[in-house]
DNA sequence: ACCGTGATGTTCT
DNA sequence: GAACATCACGGTG
């Protein structure tokens, strides 16, 4: 089943924590990967130092302007792509940001884009997992709430998670400190463990 | 294990 | 022209 445009529509932060166990499937021509969300973070638009969209509409962050369940793409310091998922009422420019999958399958694909073996090096970092998912400008705005676009997400299972602060944000000041950051508890798959093991919660 | 560094290009000031 | 929601690699301990 694939996660309706309602889950997305919600609270950015419970959207975070949510997508924690949910799948993530790649369709290109090369096949199919598919990886369960293990990391998240939330960036809060308009109220939040840390996000791209803090001083408004741009046309990098155009797409945030637009309905939830949406990709918001990126490349970063020139040589990475990160997803992220549009989030909250259409308008409101809050995303939440994937930084890491547990591989589920196509671990060969994925294996030959990342040129590593290591399962648990293949998506553990938000450029590593673009990478590995071959998701990169051209699926900027792509629509998660069908097949049709080959990036979706479908139901998984609910996992426990901890809650820390976002990892690379320190330029943010004191939201550099805000708990948005979410993990599946004892994953093996993060991109770094949780800092300080803050809330839990199942 | 940790630390420093370089790669690389888009975006926004 | 600076900054950047990163990663891989090579050094040291």
């Amino acid at each position: 089943m694939i996660l309706p445009r309602a889950f997305y529509e919600r609270d950015t932060v419970t959207v975070a924590r949510d997508l924690v166990g949910q799948i993530l499937i790649r369709r290109t021509q090369e096949g199919i990967c598919a990886g369960r969300i293990v990391e998240t973070e939330a960036y809060l638009g308009e109220r939040d130092p840390a996000a791209h969209s803090y001083r408004g509409r741009t046309e990098r962050v155009r797409v945030q302007f637009g309905p939830a369940g949406h990709a918001y793409v990126y490349l970063i310091y020139g040589m990475y792509w990160c997803l992220n998922f549009t989030s909250g009422p259409a308008g409101v420019p809050e995303v939440v940001l994937l930084r890491a999958l547990e591989p589920i399958s196509g671990l060969k694909l994925m294996s030959a884009r990342r040129r590593t073996d290591r399962d648990t090096a293949l998506c553990s970092g938000p450029g590593k997992l673009c990478r590995a998912m071959a998701v990169g400008r051209e699926q900027y705005g792509a629509d998660l709430c069908r097949e049709q676009d080959g990036l979706w997400v479908e139901a998984g299972e609910p996992l426990a998670t901890d809650t820390s602060p976002r990892i690379g944000v320190d330029y943010a000041g004191e939201a550099a400190a805000w708990p948005l950051r979410f993990t599946a508890r004892g994953s093996r798959f993060l991109s770094r463990p949780p800092r300080s093991s803050g809330d839990t919660h199942v």
